[in-house]
RNA sequence: GGAGAGAUGGCUGAGUGGCCUAAAGCGCAGGUUUGCUAAACCUGUGAAGGAGCAAUCCUUCCGAGGGUUCGAAUCCCUCUCUCUCCGCCA
């Protein structure tokens, strides 16, 4: 969340920078300099009460020490109205700090000032491009085509297991899954420096809300029970992404300098209610309510936040490079960053089959807010406590690699070329019928 | 799921209603002494919030949330987690 001090001292910063999201939210600052003015009065006001008990209750202390019964008793009489007005006045004053939260924990993260101004993806900056669209001397097929041919995934019975949107991979694509999977795990912590964890899938409400999933995108996810209890929904949702469980790691821990930077890498299956989006790309596998993604998280000084997202960006980039996948890289704009983000790189592959660049990553740095989200900070070696800088990206998400990665290497034969940095991974030069 | 024992500062651990403003030890930082290292001694060492130009002052925090009381680490209730044993289980 937003440190509240900044909008306090400079609430027309503030405002500006989340009109340039265009999401109005920049109209909620007045209502929370109200909360937070009324919260510190009532404070004020409360802790100096508090302040008149503690004094009357040491010296009623020492009366009753000293065997001076009925002194004592005249100042309890006193000092228990005082009680109601403290009770009260807590009350108010704990009303007030809990809508400023609530008002807090809704508003997005300040764009960095060098995120492009834009409303939506159209406005988005292309950044670099790697490779060219493959030459075809066919018509290339869509993935939906090439799975079915080759028997890579059964969507039908997926859909007969599970309802839409969920995939049952099959002999060569199950081994697939599951060599891309090993590959990108070997690379991000063999060459890149990453430090291999693997997470919990079900994480609780608190992390959801630490990484800003929760609660305004609380319908996106699916909530777990056990058994028949209804009591327990809402406890545990499933992931919709690893960085759910692993940027939390370390939530409400004071990290030492030296600790960091502190790099995390974890595959995890990602679930997605994709509520409200009925329709869109629903057939094949570009939009489906479980896929699995290899995520990267960074936990670093602020001073290096930056620096560090060109390298995660780089990492995940290295991923399409190996496998001689076509892609561009692109900076979101302010109207379409994610809710946590100060900043974002989107890579999208090109996948032949579909005519169009599919988002396989989106690399962030989102600063400090979820770490004030999560109270997870460092004390530096003057002995001041800070905020880290947690930075998340995908490295990759591999439901859609897999749809680059057959449409671009397909053959006229309709087998699938496999490159040559999976093939130890997978134990195939070539995916075929056989 | 059943029975029992626990949860106190970075760590160990004392504290059974008011000198708790949480003992003591360890660790850590600074200092003194000292050929070096080590040791000894001295001093300091948690977090959040609020008031103030500032020095400084105030409030809250002993797993979490309620309650009793003039006053709670301490008494009562609920919950969470950890450990031990039993049962069930991949």
């Amino acid at each position: 969340m937003l440190d509240i001090k900044l909008i306090r001292e400079q609430p027309d910063l503030v405002r500006g920078r989340l009109a340039a999201r265009g999401a109005g939210d920049e109209s909620r600052v007045d209502e929370l300099l109200g909360l937070d003015e009324q919260r510190r009065k009532l404070l004020a006001e409360v802790e100096g009460l508090k302040a008149q008990r503690n004094r009357v209750s040491k010296e009623i202390g020492a009366l009753m020490g000293r065997k001076q019964f009925t002194e004592a008793d005249a100042r309890k009489q006193e000092t228990r109205d005082l009680g109601d007005q403290i009770t009260e006045l807590d009350r108010q004053a704990a009303a007030a700090e809990t809508a400023r939260n609530e008002l807090l924990l809704r508003l997005p993260n300040l764009p960095h000032p060098t995120v492009a101004v834009g409303a939506s993806a159209a406005d988005n900056p292309l950044v670099r491009t790697w490779g060219e669209k493959p030459a075809f001397d066919f018509t290339p097929k869509s993935h939906i085509d090439l799975c079915e041919h080759l028997k890579l995934i059964d969507f039908a019975r997926g859909a007969k297991l599970s309802g839409s949107g969920f995939l049952l991979y099959t002999n060569w694509g199950a081994r697939l899954e599951r060599a891309l999977i090993n590959f990108l795990l070997d690379l991000h912590t063999r060459e890149h420096g990453y430090t291999e964890v693997s997470p919990p899938y079900v994480v609780s409400r608190d992390c959801m809300v630490g990484v800003g999933q929760f609660p305004k995108f609380a319908d996106q996810a699916y909530a777990v029970r056990e058994g028949e209890d209804n009591t327990t929904l809402g406890s545990l949702y499933l992931l919709p992404t690893a960085e759910a469980p692993v940027a939390n790691i370390h939530r409400e821990e004071i990290l030492a300098a030296k600790q960091l930077p502190i790099r995390y890498c974890a595959y995890s299956p990602c679930f997605r209610a994709e509520a409200g989006a009925a329709g869109v790309g629903t057939r094949g596998m570009i939009r489906v309510h479980q896929f699995d993604k290899v995520e990267l998280i960074k936990i670093v000084e602020p001073e290096q936040g930056y620096a560090e997202l060109e390298r995660l960006v780089a990492n995940a980039e290295t991923v399409l490079q190996l496998l001689g996948l076509h892609y561009k890289v692109i900076q979101l704009c302010t109207g379409d960053m994610g809710f946590a983000s100060a900043k974002t790189y989107d890579i999208e592959v090109w996948a032949p089959g579909q005519g169009q660049y599919l988002e396989v990553s989106s690399c962030s740095n989102c600063e400090d807010y979820q770490a004030r989200r999560m109270n997870l900070r460092y004390k530096t070696e003057t002995g001041e406590n800070r905020f880290p800088h947690i930075l998340n990206g995908s490295g990759t998400a591999l439901a859609r690699l897999f749809v680059a990665l057959v449409e671009t290497h397909q053959q006229p034969d309709g087998t699938v070329l496999v490159p040559p940095a999976l093939r130890p991974y997978l134990g195939a030069e070539r995916i075929t019928t056989a």
